[in-house]
DNA sequence: GGCACCTAGTTGCACCAACAACTACTATCG
DNA sequence: CGATAGTAGTTGTTGGTGCAACTAGGTGCC
């Protein structure tokens, strides 16, 4: 899924696009392409997120009716100081959109888990505060979570396998989100 | 973004949930909790799959108009052989419902990328067949792809985070998709 | 102070995806 | 051969997601 469909028709990132013949079978592609073994590792990095994240997302759907998307804004929102953070930074952290998040936030605020607040200091803002509710939710589901991660991904992660990643993907980071890390 | 209250980055845990020692509901392994660099290669794998694959699909579609799930049912035809594949393998292949690859072929149909074709010695099923456009299409969009997973991706990864993560993701990958992970 | 311009959040709308029910066909077993 | 169970694919329905438009409130400039 999403891998090559082909070569890569030569070009640099300011280029023009080349030419289109190329034999995706012939390794013999160098220099700036993307080799097999690269392309390995990016077609195994998303399927491992399909699959882990399809397995999180029915395990903590199954054991406490929680869709994972509510699972983020639950721990971003325990993580943030006094449990509330404005719409706006909120959708960042989870990566929604704003109109996503106000619906998702809708339905949380339904449940019980999250309240709204005036934003006092700026009257166009709103908060979305952690109910106790939703941080009982959330230290219930995040054992459910917790063992997830580690039975679906860190167990089969050897220690420098650990390591190596995170500076992997963290240089993958630091160039993509720019000079300021996407966590803080 | 589905990661937890874990500290980031070697600092101190920033909620509530990380400093565990074990939990007791872990079945069977005592002290294999997820330790806080284990959890930042877990958030970080989650980081760079959201901004990879948002640029990716940033860049096909205002390249060609076209949405990576079109490009990965393009590709999987194309390495298939006679280019063609019964509709349930191709659900497999991207990783698509049955419904949901019915509606995203009956789209690529409309746009002329694929064909249905029945199967003759299977009279229930149905095959997807890659049409000439399509293949154009695959040809002129692969190019973009390539470019993309180079330069969002694989541009950063030194030749042995290649290996290492080769390693690592097919590790879990075995490990996940090889027997039934129905944990729970 | 008033007007243009910007930001925060919500809502209308359209699209997309999954679940479950359904049709069509195949395989198994008596 | 006929009944039953199973498989392949499609369709009805429902729910979620983003873009663009909109409202409300803030900021800068004269």
């Amino acid at each position: 899924m999403t891998g090559e469909g082909g070569g890569e028709g030569g070009g640099s990132p300011g280029g023009s696009l080349g030419p289109r013949r190329y034999d995706p079978r012939v390794p013999g592609s160098k220099g700036a392409r993307v080799t097999p073994d690269q392309m390995v590792v990016w077609r195994r990095f998303l399927e491992v997120h399909a699959v882990v994240v399809g397995a999180l997302e029915a395990e903590l759907d199954e054991a406490r009716e929680l869709p994972l998307a509510w699972y983020d804004v639950l721990v971003s929102l325990q993580e943030a100081p006094g449990h509330r953070l404005r719409m706006q930074d909120l959708a960042r952290r989870v990566l929604f959109s704003r109109s996503g998040l106000t619906r998702l936030v809708d339905r949380m605020v339904d449940a019980g888990y999250v309240e709204r607040e005036r934003c006092e200091d700026d009257r166009r803002g709103t908060f979305a505060v952690l109910t106790p509710a939703g941080a009982a939710c959330l230290r219930a589901a995040s054992g459910i979570h917790l063992r997830g991660v580690r039975d679906h991904f860190v167990r089969h992660l050897a220690a420098d396998d650990v390591a190596a990643m995170a500076t992997a993907l963290g240089r993958i980071l630091a160039a993509e989100t720019g000079p300021e890390p996407g966590d803080g």
